[in-house]
DNA sequence: TCAATTTTTTAGACTCATCTAAATATTATT
DNA sequence: AATAATATTTAGATGAGTCTAAAAAATTGA
């Protein structure tokens, strides 16, 4: 069994691994656990010696598939619990994430598969992440904001984070819907627009609105 | 905020309290919480800083006001966690207590309010034991093992532990029964075999009967 | 009552996860 | 390539919760 704070080194280094692919800084880590610099080394030491994660002084460290294993685990616990509050017990949203990062320490195998079951085994949480299940696969990509896409990348239009009536009517305007295939030509480093091409159609579109756009690849 | 640790003390205090009235000693409590006395001792001072007990130098501890209702709030978590864990999850009652020890401390008043309304206000958990509502009042009195009550004590019946043919069989063959009030009249020293009057008839039972009735005063 | 026994507390040490400050390695820039 | 800037690690300390061993207080009982 692992600590709390283990397990959350764990699932930061998984969230990490997307963005710094040879591997994360201790700096990076140190940022997105909100602590030291110093803590995470010895940290990171530490989740080395139990085999969890791959480490060389200097060169920033990657989730060996254990460590993976695990991080998935807690991953799979926080996002069951989140749609739990939100389904059953009429939480929004916005307030499940406090309450989930700490269910998703609890361990009970059982209670795991049995709360999957209950809830009917659901795919995606209330944010709209997928739920990986008990083998640790995630059936549906993760969704991104089309900002994240790079030069030349594809992705199918999922949802909106902003819902206000204005974003909404700029869309329809522009003929940008759930469903739509988008691809981005090119990005302007001065304000990071984007033109990009949607049913054919070339469209530059600012980063407040590629900011607002999720997007499954 | 308390940690896991402080809250464990204060529900094991709880506890004992029923049974050592004049406060709960250093080593009851050590070995309630499976712990040395010297750690015991090291924890009540810390909670006594805190407020949450009262403690004088070899005298036992008591409850505060604020260690009371610490304590009952982390018991009305935890027998509401049975609850769900036995009617939503398909455990049953002898594999949720680990679960619910862990469970009884996520923090979150919104969490606790809702499972209850979702669980429809049980006054039970699967074990008998009363779950306090949020104000924490217990409506409905403690179960005991009638081999607990004293001389002179009367309970009625609303259980058993043991749920044998050849237990059962022994109830009905001596008419005790469900709702049947019970008094103690006499407790033999020697082999803690109990004298009692149920419906106006005296009958000896063995510690063995006695140990398997489940009482409430 | 006063010595023996039991209970409780104290003293000092350990592990875990963290911190600050200082040292060292890496990288970027002239 | 040498120096400046940045990133990372080391060294040493802290607080929480626990432990063992020893000291002190309370209780028991001859």
């Amino acid at each position: 069994m692992f600590s709390f704070s283990e397990e959350n080194y764990l699932k930061a280094i998984f969230h990490l691994e997307r963005r710094y692919k040879g591997g994360v800084s201790t700096n990076a880590l140190a940022e997105e656990m909100e602590t030291k610099a110093s803590s995470v080394t010895d940290m990171i030491r530490k989740l080395s010696d139990k085999q969890l994660v791959i480490y060389k002084k200097y060169q920033g460290v990657k989730l060996s598939e254990k460590g993976r294993a695990t991080a998935i685990e807690v991953i799979r616990k926080h996002r069951l619990w989140e749609f739990f509050l939100v389904e059953k017990l009429n939480f929004n949203w916005d307030e499940v994430h406090d309450v989930a990062e700490q269910l998703e320490h609890i361990k009970s195998e059982k209670l795991t598969r049995e709360l999957d079951k209950f809830l009917g085994f659901p795919k995606r949480d209330p944010h709209g992440d997928p739920i990986p299940d008990a083998e640790g696969n995630f059936s549906v990509s993760n969704k991104l904001l089309l900002a994240e896409l790079e030069k030349d990348q594809t992705g199918i239009c999922i949802g909106v984070k902003d819902t206000s009536a204005d974003f909404l009517r700029y869309l329809d305007k522009n003929k940008i819907a759930l469903g739509k295939t988008i691809t981005v030509k090119d990005i302007e480093n001065f304000d990071n627009s984007m033109l990009i091409v949607i049913d054919g159609e070339e469209l530059r579109i600012s980063q407040l609105i590629s900011g607002n756009l999720f997007i499954k690849m």
